[in-house]
DNA sequence: ATGAAAGCGCTAACAC
DNA sequence: GTGTTAGCGCTTTCAT
């Protein structure tokens, strides 16, 4: 091949070349483009028609520059892996519409680090909101960022920041009455990594589980990662006193778990339940038949997108807070306890 | 709740103030952030430190406006659903370390719709060059985008334009073999949207079975979702002469198949095989099993962001292709066709 | 080693 | 309805 690849790039238009080009000024150019009253419809045609024919593209970075305030919303993920990610932004664009805010991903380079890098890029790309959907990050440092930028989070509830979350005592709750219902008593938790700020889950299923009488039993991955689950769950597995049932945090670990069980020779759900959390596609896939808690995560990052608009418009609004129910969904994974 | 939500969010910090903290000239200040040289390490300790202390952030749009070259990279995704995005991601954010450059992420709304929106938003932001991962743009399309900013193909090869690809006809190859050694006659492939231009996978598929005196049988699903493929493959599986054998253009679409497949009582692989291609997450996971070609989507992501790097470099070297060998990965849903 | 000054392309008063 | 003008915060020659 001998194309140069780069043929005929050559210098931006502006909307000046625009503007020269019709014979009118920048400034009505600039109007032309936002759809601002007061140019005429045939100055508005003749520029959105010389543009078009010049190649000219709005520059953002420009236009940001100028403009006072910030309307781009930042949405700042912690793993591209985990499908409730993509659910989340779904949500989140769907929310935003074509509108006038565009949408910046930031994404954690590891499922274990904090995001600081992540949420810094989006900040630095000075975004007028920041939607966090992450769990490894400390409430501190959420509280943290929202000195510089007003932050929406999702799937999670800091106390005084705008939280778009799903009530997590009802559905672990819902979870661990089910192995119980089932007649279970060594139910083990696989929750994620110690260091987090996301505790519900594991600090419900240790009440339940008291509650009843029973001992409870957290086993904590290394990071949000089927692997790392894998990884936790062969020793707590391997072992003599074994769980016959485990509520994982989320879809993900869950899966971690069914592959140690599966290496192990463990059979699901004869020989150990297993419930998860998120009911994410994984979960619903023939062979995998996962009970999972569903949080309905598109419906969370709509939310999400919903509010941070509303932030925008009010920042000095009170923070608010929305929390949605989730709901169980039974599926093959879970079983009563073998009779030894 | 009372806080409010936005408490004391000022002004953000400029360089100017951080050069009139310490006591210098803006430009120097400029210079000690980015580790430029003439700038003694006292001056430059003392401007950190102030930066630090004051909470300054850097501007990325002013930067970028005011740079003549733009050093951003865009990634342009179909589908954060899909798994072998999120290894592209990973491929490409680990080319590009956490160095100068920026990673900037455009996904597509609907998996089904042309990208253009996302591809013009990156665009938009001023990015030096635009890494496209993306299967339902025509050729023409991505072309045309050359003619504004460089292009790395990921996934796929266009002539005259940078490509990082698998060799897909050795892929097909492998795949439509191995069913055919197994004894299969009717096999079917169900493939993306036909006005895509990512034919070789079907092409191949085709070629190969008019060569072995058989007739092809291509079902097309309207997007590459797994639902578009279940929709697709329920009436193919459900007709009388109903194929014994699928090959599936990515694992998301087989998944679709194996979904329509159970959901009619037919059984993976006793009553169907099926081959998937893209070696994801799914395909390996207990319970899905399934036969799939592994084109290494990490290394292609990771190639395409080393290239990406050198077209930047090189706006006018002749356009590069590389292009890396895939392999079947053997699992459970692929047998014998039923003795019938 | 340090500073002055000229923009980058755009928005947003404000005037006409 | 249209044009003038002053920046936005930064990079980047070019002096000193």
């Amino acid at each position: 091949m001998s194309f140069p690849a780069a043929s005929g790039r050559r210098r931006p238009v502006t909307q000046e070349d625009v503007a020269r080009a019709v014979g009118v000024s920048r400034t009505l150019v600039s109007f032309a483009f936002r759809g601002a009253p007061g140019v005429s419809p045939e100055t508005r045609d003749a520029i959105l028609e010389a543009a078009r024919r010049l190649g000219y593209r709005h520059n953002v970075l420009a236009a940001g520059l100028a403009s006072k305030r910030a309307s781009a919303v930042g949405l700042y993920l912690l793993d591209l892996h985990n499908e409730v990610y993509a659910d989340i932004f779904a949500g989140v664009s769907e929310a935003l519409g074509d509108g006038a805010h565009r949408l910046i991903l930031g994404v954690t380079d590891s499922p274990s680090g904090s995001g600081r890098a992540a949420a810094d890029s989006l900040i630095e790309a000075r975004i007028g909101v920041l939607i966090a959907a992450t769990l490894t990050d400390p409430d501190a440092y959420i509280r943290e960022l929202t000195q510089t930028v007003p932050v929406v989070n999702v799937a999670r509830r800091v106390p005084g920041v705008d939280s778009i979350y799903s009530d997590d005592r009802a559905g672990t709750s819902a979870a661990v009455s089910h192995l119980l219902g089932l007649g279970h008593t060594r139910i083990a938790h696989m929750a994620g990594p110690p260091h987090e700020g996301h505790l519900e889950r594991r600090r419900t299923y240790e009440r339940l589980m008291v509650s009843a009488g029973l001992e409870p039993r957290v086993v904590p991955a290394q990071d949000y990662t089927q692997e790392a689950a894998e990884r936790a769950a062969h020793a707590l597995l391997a072992a003599p006193e074994r769980p016959t049932a485990v509520f994982a945090h989320n879809d993900e670990l869950a899966l971690g778990v069914r592959e140690a069980a599966y290496a192990l020779g463990l059979r699901v759900p004869q020989d150990l339940s297993l419930i998860g959390y998120d009911n994410s596609r994984l979960a619903r896939l023939r062979g995998i038949d996962l009970t999972s808690v569903d949080l309905h995560a598109r419906d969370l990052g709509k939310a999400a997108g919903e509010a941070a608009l509303e932030r925008l418009a009010q920042p000095e609004a009170p923070a608010m807070e929305r929390r949605s129910e989730p709901h169980l969904v039974l599926r093959a994974s879970t079983a009563g306890p073998a009779s030894s």
